[in-house]
DNA sequence: ACCTGAACACCGTTCAAGT
DNA sequence: ACCTGAACACCGTTCAAGT
């Protein structure tokens, strides 16, 4: 029974270099399209590319994907699973803003995840957990379950927000000779229609450098959980 | 000499198909480039229709831009001058919730800006007036100049976000066949692990269409403004 | 049922050469 | 300075045919 279960769980890999080219099943293609994601990214991601690294060519997969798209979702499963689910504080409202940042910063590492994201399907079982504690604790908190899947979607879209744009500067970062053009482009001539900006324009690196989503997050957790946020939180 | 001032002046476009292609200026390449994506999205520009429809060649363009991602950060500028500005109200909670919600609904109609945006620079010199009045609201709020500039972009990350998925669930939407993941993917099984996701599996449709920017975004605004909410607004 | 070969209609970008 | 032609090294997907 412990062989069986070891076998069903081994993924296939290419072990077997040497005969003609195997039968492909879609755990291959899918893992195979997964590593090419890990090691360089989405655009390094092609048909021909994993056809050509499977061994097969690239309308044989076809037969197991819809498109490129679809490959593209069914490579976000079984991603949650390879970060170990960390123990929650017992009170609500923190193990809400827990959740929420085991999110961000599991995401923060696998900036692939984050770009097939977009495309905007929950495909991978594994990561339900994570929105089942933040519904579940946002009720504890006194929301009303629609209230909070809302606000667990308005968390969503600051944690995916910091993640699109953290990644953003840091191909700008990449690319030495790319143009800036915020807060460059200002002149002296711009201070009278946008005096803050222009008093700010000299701290704006540092600032965005300094954002800090922990405590962002805090702050909109407790504008959703509203007058709720002072309901008794009974100590025991 | 009359006709060469006059051909320098007015945009080339096709008038004349007769003779040879004209020397191409580069406001003529971004403002096709800013048609094609008005009208056929992100996806449907290249460099090669670019060219063709400007009339001349692929390479002629990179004596103007960059490269691709420059010409479409070019795209932005002059977007936010469509739109007019509206009036604002003097209070200053609800001042920047006016121009979030103007912010979201703008872009709501030009999907391609929020698919450019994603490359995460702030190009368009006519889009800053939001980002001036939000930081200012939030300084007139209480907040120091630091805490606004944060406060703007948490708020970004809530709109973008929103928008985002906004515009996955539409292409989803639009077709019929493709895969279905969240909640489908839930089976009787899950409801132990998962109970409020399993309960909420039939109404997530309807949550998700409900969904409302302008009331999430007061909770995250009065998260943000903290204690200085209740702070004296003085009338005077 | 599953896979292949050839083809269609494209890409972004480099390079050396022309005017 | 500005533009061209040809080339390089690719794309996603369709179709008809093979086993």
């Amino acid at each position: 029974m412990a062989e069986e279960a070891e076998g069903a769980e081994e993924p296939v890999k290419k072990k077997r270099g040497v005969g003609r080219p195997r039968r492909v099943d879609t755990e291959t293609i899918v893992a195979t399209a997964r590593r090419i994601l890990t090691e360089e990214g989405v655009a390094a991601l092609s048909m021909r590319r994993v056809a050509k690294e499977v061994g097969t060519t690239p309308m044989a997969l076809y037969h197991h994907v819809r498109d490129k798209d679809d490959l593209l979702m069914l490579t976000l499963s079984g991603t949650a699973a390879t970060t170990p689910r960390p123990e929650l504080p017992a009170e609500p409202r923190e193990r809400l803003l827990a959740v929420s940042l085991h999110m961000h910063d599991t995401l923060a590492r696998l900036p692939w995840v984050v770009e097939v994201l977009g495309l905007g399907d929950l495909t991978d079982k594994g990561a339900l957990w994570m929105v089942e504690e933040i519904v579940g604790a946002g009720i504890d908190c006194g929301l009303t379950p629609a209230d909070a899947v809302r606000a667990y979607r308005t968390i969503w879209h600051c944690v995916y927000g910091d993640l699109v744009f953290r990644q953003a500067m840091r191909r700008r970062a990449e690319d030495p000779d790319r143009k800036r053009y915020f807060p460059d482009m200002l002149t002296e001539a711009d201070a009278d229609e946008l005096p803050h900006l222009a008093a700010l324009a000299g701290r704006w690196d540092e600032l965005t450098e300094d954002y800090d989503v922990a405590h962002q997050l805090g702050a909109v957790v407790d504008g959703l959980l509203g007058r709720a946020e002072r309901a008794p939180t009974s100590p025991g």
